[in-house]
RNA sequence: GCCUCAGUAGCUCAGCUGGAUAGAGCACCGGACUUCUAAUCCGAUGGUCGCAGGUUCGAAUCCUGCCUGGGGCGCCA
């Protein structure tokens, strides 16, 4: 029995319990779940719905568990319910029931997790646009290990997602950009706001091998540019790829430009009623939805704001079909979010369409202390750099399995150095470990059968593991609806955890030349689902699940 | 000043849409390899959940105030 089954039938219990003891039904939640208790004595699973429902119905907790109990035990699977302290059900499944679920998540393969908790939503999720001015730094690599998981997990929960890159290969920026590539071209030095560092060297070096006379051109800063936003773009690009980022659309802030989509945004907006005119530039009211100031569209001096191109943007996705929008930004950025959702509404979208999510800074530190990295200074270590240290499953996993509403601190010596205290490998090793199961027994002839008998999976290992396969499926849920897919990295250092813990104390195949028991190929199942839920998790990081460590 | 994130074991962090005795990894101490991978397991140590109030059957979790630290508050991009 799954715990979302399980969950129906305390609720319809609960329901039969009211109509019993004459309580007014309206005051019952549409649904309900089930928690794992921390404390074995507590049973394989614990309800409160007696404790959230008895007040609002004015009756005794205790008095209504006692009701609920009565009805549960007589539902199949249930061994047995206790009420506990104020009013907690307390219920312990019978070793079939809790070991069905093995043979389902065999059965399901590689869609066990996938669940509709977002079914219908067709989402388009925003995350790294770095410009093209230099490689992929550490902040933009937790994002693109981040973002990806996002959206794989929501893809697995239902929904339909698009991942967006968004850059900008024209602004001032570049500009600075490529005066660097030409003052290193021209062996002087880096100019003011240009940017420093090996990369503009390299860059450089490449340029003038495509386009050896690029100094003797009309406007060589702009052959520069051009060339050298290539090969930069195309040296992020093939990084990202190489770390396991997919994104579906690179969008260039250039097309809303050229299509005219900052006027058609404005007009909108104005028809709306949200723009004003001062002192010669044109504004977004956004103080109508919350921002603390309004923000100008058009300076006096005629040139588009960033702002501006967010709006049209802002209206390019809307008029894509996406129905929510997720970007993903740094804390360096949190300033936008006012203006950003006021935009946001000054089209007309319900609050919820849009949704921003900040992730806090990543700090590098060496020998404890902080690293100042600055792209201008050239003191980067880029995407290219973290994964030829440690390779992209450990950095994929060390950036991911942390709340991005925290920051991170890392040592750089501790990153270099290809340590094994990284929680990645203790994971993998546990998929490698099965995975030797699993050859051992093919090798060996023990086969798991069409089914097996699950009453025979008795021990407290194989409950505790059971009961962790079986959650897998709200885990991914919950890490879907809350934007947090470090719950799944948590999830599947847990479930290892519980698997090591059963083998070390379940023996698996048959010893020596024994035949295979009922036990042995109960445990087989077990072992197999164990494998499934733990290359799923996995995938869902864009980690590898090795068949051997 | 305003906004925002964080403050939980020696360290790095989970837990936070209210539940029972607050967890993991690392570090440290002590055990377990003739046995399916010991990159493992078991045990011990380690806590005023930043502080103070409040809400209630119940608060690490929600609310208010304060303290400390990170980030942000341009007709920059």
């Amino acid at each position: 029995m799954t715990p979302e089954t399980l969950a129906e039938k305390v609720l319809s219990a609960t329901r039969d319990a009211f109509e019993a003891l004459n309580l007014d039904a309206a005051v019952l939640p549409a649904a309900t779940a089930v928690e794992r208790p921390r404390d074995p004595k507590h049973g394989d699973y614990a309800s409160n719905i007696a404790l959230q429902t008895a007040k609002k119905a004015g009756t005794n907790p205790r008095a209504l568990a006692e009701q609920i109990a009565k009805n549960l035990t007589s539902t199949d699977g249930v061994a047995k319910v206790d009420i506990a302290g104020p009013g907690f059900l307390n219920i312990t499944l019978d070793a079939a029931a809790a070991g069905e679920i093995a043979g389902k998540i065999v059965a399901a393969g590689d869609t066990y997790g996938a669940n509709e908790s977002m079914a219908g939503h067709n989402v388009n999720l925003e995350f790294v646009s770095a410009n093209p001015t230099g490689p992929v730094h550490i902040g933009a690599v937790r994002w693109a290990a981040v973002g990806d998981a996002l959206a794989r997990v929501m893809r697995a929960s239902g929904a339909k997602v698009t991942a967006e890159y968004y850059f900008n290969d024209a602004g001032s920026q570049i500009d600075n950009f490529s005066a660097s590539l030409l003052a290193s071209a021209k062996g002087e030095p880096t100019p003011e706001n240009g940017y420093g560092g090996a990369y503009i060297a390299d860059i450089t070096a490449d340029v003038l091998k495509q386009h050896p006379d690029a100094l003797d051109a009309d406007d060589p800063q702009e052959v520069f540019r051009v060339a050298g936003v290539d090969l930069m773009f195309a040296e992020i690009k093939s990084d990202l790829a190489d770390f396991g980022t997919h994104f579906d659309v690179f969008f260039n802030e250039k097309d809303l430009h050229d299509k005219g989509e900052l006027d058609a945004a404005v007009e909108r907006l104005d028809k709306q009623g949200h723009i004003f005119e001062s002192e010669g530039a044109l504004w977004l009211r956004t103080t109508t939805f919350g921002d603390d100031k309004d923000r100008p569209l058009k300076k006096s001096n005629g040139e588009w704001t960033y702002f501006a191109a967010d709006c049209a943007y802002y209206l390019d996705k809307r008029e894509r079909g996406f129905d929510k929008l997720v970007i993903m930004l740094g804390a360096d950025h949190h300033g936008y979010i006012g203006r950003m959702q006021a935009m946001s509404r000054a089209f007309g979208d319900e609050p919820g369409t849009l949704e921003i999510l900040i992730g806090q800074l990543v700090n590098l530190l060496r020998d404890g202390k902080p690293l100042r990295m600055s792209k201008r200074a050239g003191t980067v270590l880029g995407l290219d750099d973290i994964v030829s240290a440690i390779g992209v499953d450990a950095a994929r996993y060390a950036l991911a399995r942390y709340s991005a509403d925290s920051s991170i601190d890392l040592d750089i010596d501790l990153w270099t150095r290809n340590s094994s205290d990284n929680p990645v490998y203790y994971v993998q090793y546990a998929h490698a470990r099965i995975a030797g199961v699993l050859r051992n027994a093919a090798d060996r002839g023990v086969d798991k059968g069409e089914s097996y008998d699950a009453s025979v999976l008795t021990h407290e290992r194989e409950s505790d593991l059971l009961k962790a396969l079986a959650e897998f499926p709200s885990v991914v849920a919950t890490a879907a609806e809350l934007r947090e897919p470090h719950r799944v990295a948590r999830y599947a250092e847990e479930l290892a955890g519980a698997y090591h813990r059963f083998q070390h104390d379940c023996r698996v195949l048959p010893v020596g030349d024994e035949e295979p028991t009922d036990l042995n190929r109960a445990r087989l199942w077990v072992v197999d689902a164990t494998r499934t839920v733990l290359a799923n998790a996995l995938a869902l990081l864009g980690v590898s699940a090795p068949e051997r460590m």
